[in-house]
DNA sequence: TTTTTATGTCAGCCATGTTGACGTATCTTG
DNA sequence: CAAGATACGTCAACATGGCTGACATAAAAA
């Protein structure tokens, strides 16, 4: 008899009632995966975060030197699309970041209404000053979680993005075209 | 000569130069790492977000409102521990979610300085709501990406965190007393 | 009794997001 | 070519959620 009401517990049929005592225990581990990702994200943003301060730059100011330096001659629209912010937003960290040259902008070619962004050298430097913590501390807890953990990682990452826009990141991460 | 250089650039000793291949390729893993991090997070809080904006309220009352909930009676000194904002930021909030009766706050009787919080029904209701949409995307993310997936997801999350903090993070969330 | 602690509060500042309106150059299309 | 659509910029006003500094009160601890 107590196996039967084992076997019907961890077999997951038949549930009427409020709660199992495996949902409870699922729903306690997803909570916990929650808060974690809320803690681990806070430190993530913290050293670039110091960094950024000595210059009186902001996150902000970080998000578009990151997705410039990594899509060289990205162009506004594209670059909005990235952070999804108003235009008037962007407009503002842009001004500044061009006003001190870390970003430049070149007239497109083919359309000459557009404006190409590219990190200055000074823009660069900047770039690389900030991603060295990150990096580091990222790269450290990937490899002290195993290499097959990577991977999964990425997996659950990628899932929590917005079905419909899952491809796009994925063509943006691996540096195709900016979708 | 050929082969001196490409197995040389391949095994990784001896490396003078910037960088071998094997280090560009894990160096484009790491970047894209990082930026799913930044898309995961975004469309993670989305859902919470949409909801308190329909009752005037902001990421940072979520925040209160769900270590509230999941931490009864913590005081104001472990919330600021927690949330790491100064007590004038969490003073705001927190006045807010007492005049629209979400919390409430009972004297402690050991020490009758502290403020013990706690959800009221109104509180627990709205937490409820904040997190099902939640629950439900990472639940889904992690579902997808298998059941072995989950265990490396924590333990990359909480290399994140700060080493000296890991253990402090660590017992907060298994719900033991908040650190 | 003095000092420290837990909490609250006022006042003002900053970074970063928002909406709405408008302007200009340039490309596209009927 | 003329008209409309598009890419970008800009001004103004406002909200949210951080911050600092100063000061107040009640209660615990020394």
């Amino acid at each position: 008899m107590a196996d039967i009401k084992t076997s019907t517990l961890a077999s997951g049929s038949d549930r009427t009632m409020a709660d199992s005592g495996e949902n409870l225990a699922e729903k306690e581990a997803l909570i916990q995966a929650i808060e974690l990702l809320f803690f681990a994200y806070r430190d993530f943003v913290s050293d670039p975060d110091a960094i950024l301060e000595a210059d009186g730059l902001g996150r902000a100011h970080h998000r578009v030197v990151h997705f410039v330096g990594r899509n060289p001659g990205i162009t506004v629209a594209e670059l909005l699309g990235i952070l999804r912010i108003t235009k008037q937003s962007l407009a503002r960290v842009l001004r500044e970041l061009i006003e001190q040259e870390l970003i430049e902008q070149k007239t497109g070619k083919r359309d000459r209404r557009q404006r190409h962004l590219h990190l200055t050298e000074a823009g660069t430097s900047l770039e690389r000053r900030l991603a060295v913590p990150q990096h580091a501390r990222v790269a450290k807890a990937i490899a002290d979680a195993g290499p097959e953990a990577a991977v999964a990682w990425k997996k659950i990452l990628l899932n929590l993005v917005n079905e419909d826009e899952r491809a796009a990141v994925e063509t943006l991460i691996t540096n195709g075209e900016v979708p």
